[in-house]
DNA sequence: CCAACATAGGTGACGTGTCAACTATTCCGG
DNA sequence: CCGGAATAGTTGACACGTCACCTATGTTGG
């Protein structure tokens, strides 16, 4: 394409590409080692990790829709789809027909017990292990920099899980 | 979930979870952009900027893959996509009867001309205009060590487009 | 009470991405 | 020259996400 606009300088545009490739690859790191050790895939794993985090382990809907920031839709159908392979269930909410409780089955506990521990070794192993104290205060600037100007509301330091 | 394994640390926990958070948002903002400028998506414009690099608007299926660190399937899929709105066609390879041309049409060319200064815009606007030259190099070098694990292969400074 | 409206959630269509075959050529050793 | 291996690319099945729309229930003002 023609130059006509102002690009990134050459430094900004190696980072650039460098986080796209980044933001491609971990993904797919964590998805593999996931689902090598428990058979999840990342999202199977966000969501498990919300309603083990519940003790009785049931979570509306919305709930976790806004604890994810997914949308409903998309709710529904990884439940649909977790159901499927038996790791949660559905059950209907007593106070509002409307309403319908997510709960994690004992195959959905066994898998994601099996599932954290690499997971975690992962994430260190991938990232932070490498970092030094210098750079995780950089990449904590970076990160709240931008998910600023992503996310003018909610921004700050939003409860830790 | 039980806490049996050494998770991160408070702030370690803290700069993954927006990363995560970032890395869902960020896309998707991009996406917005070149969707209202252009009616492109991400995947569309990193495959014209490919194909307009290229003097001829002609790259070969495999070459796209590898540039763009796709599989050949996505490759493949992503075309037929493209070329249902016009944006692209194949031609066939006279030196290698197996292979296939992937060719910008006029339609493309003028996509990605439309989209572009919107989308730098939106990058610079985004992350790189409010990062100090420190910050920017924490970030090269944090990039650089997650990329150097997750591809033990090929980092370096992987060729500027 | 009931007609509007809001809210909870689900569904279908479609774009996107991966994996596992599959076809058609090219290459290469005998 | 031929038969098998490598290579180029496509296809189909399926998981994932979004969008637009739908149903059913709850809420509220007249």
């Amino acid at each position: 394409m023609s130059t006509d606009v102002e690009w990134l300088t050459a430094e900004q545009e190696q980072v650039w590409r460098r986080w796209l490739a980044l933001n491609a690859m971990l993904p797919a790191a964590l998805h593999r080692e996931l689902q090598a050790d428990a058979g999840l895939s990342l999202p199977d794993f966000d969501v498990l990790v919300h309603l083990t985090d519940n003790p009785a382990g049931r979570v509306r809907v919305s709930d976790l829709a806004h604890a994810l920031q997914w949308e409903k839709s998309r709710v529904s159908h990884h439940v649909t789809r977790m159901q499927r392979r038996g790791l949660v269930c559905r059950e209907g909410c007593p106070d509002d027909a409307r309403g319908a409780f997510v709960v994690v089955t004992t195959a959905g506990r066994a898998a994601i017990e099996q599932a954290a521990p690499g997971h975690v070794r992962a994430v260190r192993d991938l990232i932070f292990d490498h970092l030094t104290d210098a750079e995780l205060q950089a990449l904590d600037t970076i990160t709240r920099k931008v998910s600023a100007r992503l996310a003018p509301t909610s921004d700050g330091g939003a409860a830790g899980r």
